[in-house]
DNA sequence: TTGACGTATCGGAATATTCCGATATGTTTA
DNA sequence: TAAACATATCGGAATATTCCGATACGTCAA
């Protein structure tokens, strides 16, 4: 049996299960380079699925594919014109999150696992 | 063909790919509830495997997968006394990361898909 | 209308992840 | 020594993810 009290009062402020279920679930989509490509050009501005696949280099349909996918999860919002399709970011802490991760990985050169100088 | 100087000069400075990659393995390391509420434990102090899977109300073998799996990609490192086993936070950017996460899923309450109140 | 273009969707193959039971290792106590 | 304990590892089933080709949809120009 799980025994939660055994050593009570020493605990830190625990988030609920379920809502580090929807961090998860958040974290995961993205966990991936292509999403996470956009999702930095993105906080610079809009842009359509054709450009974002170019910066990605990847064909469009792939892009298309990954912003539905962020979009679904309320990351981003969507814009049509004509024929193009714009995207943008909805979700306002997509910025924080950005900014922790570019702190570790930011620089061009990759520092494999190491701190950037 | 990739044509990525179709409109130059408006791009925002972009992280590489190589290093995006990284930025995702390690988000996908983090992106379980499990081991969230690891980090968030951990950031408060030093536990046990089996602390640790009480705390996620999980079995202590699959703790120690979870904990592998963190210590292997540099999140966390390990200190054994006696025939317990403490894991200790190594890279400190866990606890902006954590902290961005708790801005947004932090209450004890869902909040399922809103800003919590 | 036709054709080109930008975007979106579908189906499937390859791969990765999660979870669990069984079992193994090392440590302490009897 | 044997037994109990804490942790770790292995093998496999169920599930999820990624990628790609093919194709469909809506819009615009000729």
């Amino acid at each position: 049996m799980v025994d939660t009290k055994r050593k009570t009062g020493r605990l830190p402020k625990l988030t609920s299960l379920e809502s580090l279920g929807q961090a998860a679930e958040c974290l995961r989509t993205l966990a991936h380079p292509h999403r996470l490509r956009i999702v930095q050009m993105l906080l610079s501005g809009r842009y359509t699925v054709g450009e974002l696949a170019d910066a990605c280099e990847i064909p469009s349909h792939m892009a298309s594919e990954h912003l539905r996918l962020m979009q679904r999860c309320g990351f981003l919002d969507v814009e049509k014109d004509g024929r193009c399709v714009y995207y943008t970011i909805a979700e306002p802490h997509l910025a924080n999150i950005m900014a922790c991760i570019e702190s570790r990985f930011g620089g061009p050169k990759a520092t494999r696992g190491g701190v950037p100088a």
